[in-house]
RNA sequence: GGGAGUAUGGCGGAACUGGUAGACGCGCCGGAUUCAAAAUCCGGUCACUUCGGUGGUGUGGGUUCAAUUCCCUCUACUCCUACCA
């Protein structure tokens, strides 16, 4: 009878088994403890890839032990089914986007199936259903009605070929990616959510999230960016432009202000719109700045309006210059040529006066000459009136406080974060519930006439004709009765990503997105498992969403995700043919170091780079399960790399952790055939593989969690050679093997749990318990010489020194050693070290 | 320019709050089994060595009885961000 592990029939047997008994399917027990494990739900592309395999691989792992450990484990799935690539499939392959997404689903998830996840199927949503967009247009509603949710102008790519509006990601070096034609800018009037409300909020809160990866919170922070400041009031001589008499700057250096030698405003700031209506030259100078790259060019336009400087009898010019960005602070700026860089560029190029106002401490250098180089550090205020000899962070404060003593600015915190814009001119997304009447006003949709439905296409349409949109959109009024049309642009998929997780508690409920019993239970989520690539926008609007969906009332809760885990790329070699086409890794030949294609043409070893269908060095998962089984693919996956870390694919990893597989089966065959001879020691090693084994699952340090799995497999081998272990032990060794290796190989657990003869699933199973008292007792005592290691004496934890030290002197090594030495300091650890110092 | 991080054998990586550096795996070498191979199993594997030892965790220094671990210097690489006033 072959032994052999046969994963095409014990993987698809036991993915039925549990299926059928339907025991990853969750409800709420308010006497059982939560845990809800989540990782980032896929876009529907048309298949699984091995990014995919390895985060709910992390997933899996979690929530399976989790439950091991006795907790309501809430593992759900989900599909982010709405975006353009199902747009440009559609059009390719002369599809409805929507046949196209529920192909791609139903195909991925036999593909995730096939891999053995944990996941309540019962729970599986799909964002481009209306069953689940019509509560974030409800969610709009609510924001709209609070002011959360306004509209204003904005800029959008236009392709002037394709008569589109294109995406960020559709624009390549400045051009439409389908047409090549240079992309313009174009204002249209969007929709935008005030996440610069929480900006504080979504800052201070930051701090609390203490099981996030540092680096996320950091990028976040800075995304924020808050800063302080101050905004000064200054005003306006001799404008022949119109009536305004003062402009108003943001400044993070109020401390400089008696170096300002100009102010600056952008092209964009309304006083410089009001300029640009009667002079022809600052229009010119308007078209010139769009073709000249402000990074490298600092140009300006001389406005000839004058400024009073604020403390002093003094008239400083004002420029429309090319490097004020009118989106970040007033759009205004003072500048101060000696004590930033740019303005320092600038005022060279203009002549401007240079002012030095800030002494550092310690002057390296002359500080006195300024050429190229402005001074950015702090150190003491001169030149600078009331403010001399003042250290120049307290000057800022005394600033800040005279000018709010004169009523001319005032203390300022600013924050980078701008609003989010949410409006897509794309078809494929969830549609704004907004109708616009005739008589100009903004209605919107009724709660009850709720979902706003796509229009719908025929079968072959990828995208609506005109005749089918203006049909779509013609209809009227709710309330008056008048004739209305409906807003055509859709929802940023990132709209549908920042509630997903809460949908999950109730995901067929039609009358409301939730309870909020439900939501209380299981949000937030305790473990969120997804690519760093997220970091700011997604993670962030979720935060977002969550703290605006708690002012309307819908949840009780902060922030969405306790805990964050951001895992690193599947990489794998690249090939490139003499052509300079990528080759694929599975055609390549290797003969004595070099490589071949299958033309026998020696190709070149390119960089290890992230898997991707461009760079052709993508491995298909499915091929992977056929070949090998999931068991070997999540094992490989674990393997080695830390989670964290880039995990490099190759096939002879993949051949390894095969071969283990097939090892932990005959090993754990072998332990029934065991016959035990008498009076035998009892081992604590498995104990103390099963603490570390735990440990490392819950810190995320799966990679030790394999290498302690090696050890045990190891050691029951060992114990069964040397017959240095009971029956009894060897039999309770293989059950909690059995268990240890559930989370990250359930298939094979489960074949092992059956061939042992135990009762239903391994699944179900209790993790077993180590006493921690049992691991050390005996410990060979490393003996050092001044920090050198000399010799092991086998000691006991509670051994005095006197003991230890005496076993040490007779140690052959020492005695040679220490012959005609006098021993100094004796430092003696118990249980760690014994360290002799001698002179 | 700003910010975050990494550096340990031929390779991926271990080493708890400073206490036996290189666990575990891959690869490689040797052996067993086999007509032979594959598979499997056993042993070895940081370097040098006069076999007593000596050196060794990117560089140079410091603290300590003891440093991969703490402090300072420099170097290389990776990621994020970028006119943010």
């Amino acid at each position: 009878m072959s032994s052999r592990y046969n994963h095409k029939v014990a993987e698809p047997k036991w993915q039925k088994r549990w299926q059928d008994a339907n025991i990853f399917k969750v409800e709420k027990k308010d006497n059982k403890k939560k845990y809800y494990v989540l990782e980032m739900f896929p876009y529907p592309s048309g298949k699984i890839h091995m990014g995919h395999v390895r985060n709910y691989t992390l997933g899996d792992v979690v929530a399976r032990y989790k439950k091991m450990k006795g907790f309501n484990v809430f593992h759900p799935m989900g599909w982010d089914a709405f975006g353009l690539p199902a747009e440009n499939a559609a059009k390719t392959e002369k599809k409805n986007p929507a046949d196209w997404t529920y192909t791609n689903i139903s195909y991925m998830r036999n593909q995730l199936k096939s891999m053995g996840f944990s996941i309540d199927w019962d729970r599986e949503l799909a964002t481009c259903h209306p069953g689940y967009y019509k509560h974030e247009q409800l969610f709009f509603l609510e924001m709209y009605k609070s002011g959360l949710a306004y509209k204003k102008m904005s800029e959008v790519n236009w392709d002037p070929v394709d008569k589109t509006v294109l995406a960020n990601e559709q624009v390549i070096d400045g051009r439409g990616w389908r047409s090549g034609a240079l992309v313009e800018k174009k204002n249209l009037s969007q929709w935008f959510l005030k996440t610069s409300n929480y900006s504080e909020e979504l800052l201070n809160d930051l701090d609390s999230l203490d099981m996030w990866p540092n680096k996320v919170k950091v990028m976040q922070s800075n995304w924020i960016g808050r800063s302080e400041g101050a905004e000064i009031v200054f005003s306006l001589v001799k404008n022949n432009f119109s009536d305004d008499k003062h402009l108003k700057v943001y400044t993070t250096r109020p401390d400089t202000i008696f170096g300002a030698t100009f102010v600056a405003i952008s092209a964009d700031h309304a006083l410089a719109k009001k300029i640009l209506k009667k002079d022809i030259n600052a229009q010119k100078f308007k078209e010139e700045i769009k073709i000249i790259d402000s990074e490298k060019t600092k140009v300006g336009y001389n406005t000839n309006i004058f400024i009073k400087h604020p403390f002093l009898d003094k008239q400083i010019p004002l420029f429309i210059a090319n490097f004020v960005l009118m989106d970040y602070g007033l759009g205004a700026v003072f500048g101060c040529p000696a004590h930033d860089q740019r303005d320092l560029e600038f005022a060279l190029k203009y002549n401007l006066e240079v002012i030095q106002v800030v002494e550092p401490a310690k002057s390296k250098q002359n500080s006195n000459k300024i050429k190229n180089v402005a001074i950015l550090g702090g150190g003491l205020m001169i030149n600078s009136g009331f403010l001399d000899g003042v250290d120049n962070e307290k000057a800022k404060k005394e600033v800040i406080k005279r000018l709010e003593k004169e009523g001319i600015g005032n203390k300022k915190i600013n924050y980078k974060l701008r609003d989010w814009g949410i409006s897509r001119q794309r078809y494929w997304g969830c549609p704004i519930p907004i109708l616009y009447r005739e008589d100009g006003s903004v209605v919107p949709v009724k709660e009850k006439d709720l979902p706003v439905l796509l229009p719908t296409l025929g079968q072959k349409n990828p995208s609506p004709t005109k005749e089918e949109v203006d049909e779509w959109k013609m209809t009227t009024c709710p309330i008056t009765g008048m004739k209305a049309v409906r807003e055509t642009d859709t929802f940023d998929t990132f709209f549908e990503s920042s509630w997903y997780f809460l949908r999950y508690c109730n995901p067929r409920l039609n009358n409301k997105p939730f309870l909020k019993e439900d939501i209380n239970y299981w949000l937030p989520v305790d473990q969120y498992i997804g690519g760093v690539e997220h970091a700011i926008l997604h993670l962030l609007y979720s935060r977002f969403f969550t703290k605006a969906l708690r002012d309307l009332n819908f949840v009780d809760i902060n922030e969405p995700f306790t805990g964050l885990f951001t895992q690193g790329m599947v990489t794998h070699k690249t090939f490139k043919d003499s052509a300079g086409n990528w080759v694929e890794p599975n055609k390549i030949i290797e003969s004595k170091g070099n490589y071949f294609d299958s033309n026998n043409e020696q190709v070149e070893v390119g960089k290890i780079e992230k898997m991707s269908k461009s760079k052709k060095n993508v491995v298909n998962p499915s091929s992977i399960i056929d070949d090998y089984g999931a068991d070997t693919a999540r094992w490989f996956m674990l393997s080695d790399s830390p989670p964290e870390r880039d995990l490099e694919w190759t096939d002879v990893g993949v051949a390894s952790s095969h071969k283990f597989i097939n090892k932990i089966w005959e090993t754990c065959i072998k332990t029934k055939k065991y016959k035990a001879p008498h009076g035998l020691s009892k081992t604590n090693k498995f104990d103390s593989l099963i603490k570390s084994v735990s440990e490392n699952i819950e810190k995320f340090h799966f990679n030790k969690s394999v290498a302690n799995i090696y050890e045990y497999v190891n050691e029951i081998n060992k114990s069964m050679e040397k017959k240095s272990i009971s029956g009894d032990n060897l039999k309770r060794a293989a059950k909690d093997l059995c268990i240890i290796i559930h989370p990250l190989t359930p298939h094979l657990s489960e074949e092992i749990w059956e061939l042992l003869g135990y009762e239903g699933f391994c699944a179900n199973a209790n993790w077993p318990e180590f006493k921690k008292n049992d691991v050390v007792d005996m410990i060979d005592l490393p003996v050092q010489v001044n920090g050198k290691l000399k010799g092991l004496i086998p000691s006991k934890n509670n051994d005095k020194e006197e003991v230890v030290l005496e076993k040490a002197k007779n140690l052959p090594s020492l005695k040679k050693i220490l012959k005609d030495k006098i021993i100094g300091k004796v430092i003696y650890i118990p249980g760690k070290i014994l360290n002799i110092v001698i002179k």
